[in-house]
RNA sequence: CGCGGGGUAGAGCAGUCUGGUAGCUCGUCGGGCUCAUAACCCGGAGGUCAUGUGGUUCAAAUCCCAUCCCCGCAA
């Protein structure tokens, strides 16, 4: 079979998983294809995509074109003339064009054991859902979102207290290894798609402002994956007594009997902010109040910004 | 020049407005109590208050100026 001349599309920390195990692995990558430099933290600095850096220190030709719907991607692809595209987290819908220009298709590494979860945000969904089990699955690009044929899946166990970080390390690396395993099928002349029942299919939306915000009157397991889906970033947010936002990074659901209105701090023995849940308490960790750094529960309470009876979220608006 | 908070003992903070003895909660060290303890009691050590040996003042953590660093928001 002809040698594969691989165009790579992929925008953050989770596709770089797949450009390196491709890279490594030996691949011939004819391009690099991520978003443009975006304005970013603070002064808005100018920064880069996790892909672009990788890219450039391997000397791979990158590209970073503001739409994939013009004539000068579809010129600048000709040029490439790749015969596989794979796609992992690039951040835009492919058009028609870029989709059947290359021989083998577009391959596309996707975060959830579709046709559960489809769409942006996969990992947080699952884990705000308090699902015990994820995956990943490699798939045919098509049109719709997430809708093409499966080819091959690998399963995750989500531990009770694993947060968006963990799994999202985890999917990565487990995504790389089965984009390898797919790519080599297809390169035995052994890749057959699945297609997926659409009667099972659930959407993951993106990860808006509002999923953020911790409601206390919910139970404390559902407080508890909402934190962990969430954490290290965007992170889970409440409000201090004082009206100052406070982000919860670590939590737990407590064991705690006691109970009281929610939002209530219950106990800040043993280095923990317990707070009333609707059903349940649940134990605060770790946190970064606004202005300040990630601390410790314990710190927060050495500070002397939070003590028993006090209320959290109570300015949520 | 996007908006804002902050840099005081190993940690988290108060003190700054209204200049005048360096304080709190922890940690740490020593001692005590206890069958025992992460609990309790007593005592100690530890700080050039980010930097400029900058300006004002009899006197600056505090007021003024400049610089560096950290963080939240927003994108």
């Amino acid at each position: 079979m002809e040698k594969l001349r691989i165009l790579f599309l992929g925008t953050p920390d989770f596709a770089l998983f797949s450009l390196r195990a491709l890279s490594e692995a030996g691949y011939e990558i004819v391009g690099v294809v991520t978003q443009p430099d975006k304005p970013k933290g603070r002064g808005y600095e100018l920064l880069p995509p996790p892909v672009k850096v990788f890219a450039l220190e391997k000397g791979l030709s990158v590209y970073q074109p503001n739409t994939l719907r013009d004539e000068a991607f579809a010129e600048l692809l000709s040029g490439i003339d790749p015969n596989l595209i794979v796609v992992v987290a690039y951040g835009k819908i492919l058009p028609e064009n870029v989709l059947d220009y290359p021989k083998f298709g577009c391959i596309n590494v996707h975060g959830s054991l579709l046709p559960e979860y489809r769409g942006a945000a996969p990992m947080q969904r699952a884990i705000i859902d308090g699902k015990k089990m994820t995956g990943i699955t490699t798939m045919k690009m098509e049109a719709g979102l997430d809708t093409g044929e499966m080819y091959e899946k690998a399963a995750l166990a989500i531990g009770e207290n694993d947060n968006f970080e963990v799994v999202h390390d985890a999917l990565g690396e487990l995504g790389a290894k089965l984009l390898l395993s797919t790519i080599q099928k297809l390169e035995a002349g052994q890749l057959k798609g699945t297609p997926q029942d659409d009667s099972k299919a659930t959407y993951a939306k993106k990860i808006e402002k509002e999923d953020c915000r911790l409601d206390f009157s919910g139970s404390a397991t559902k407080l508890h994956n909402l934190i962990r889906g969430l954490s290290p970033m965007p992170l889970a947010v409440t409000t201090l007594p004082d009206g100052k936002l406070l982000k919860v990074v670590e939590s737990r659901v407590s064991d705690l009997t006691l109970s009281g209105a929610p939002g209530t701090i219950l106990s800040t023995d043993g280095g923990k902010i317990t707070v009333a849940c609707g059903c349940g308490a649940i134990d605060l960790l770790t946190l970064i109040p606004e202005g300040k750094k990630k601390m410790s529960a314990k710190d927060l309470i050495n500070g002397r910004r939070v003590s028993v009876g006090d209320r959290l979220g109570d300015s949520c608006g």
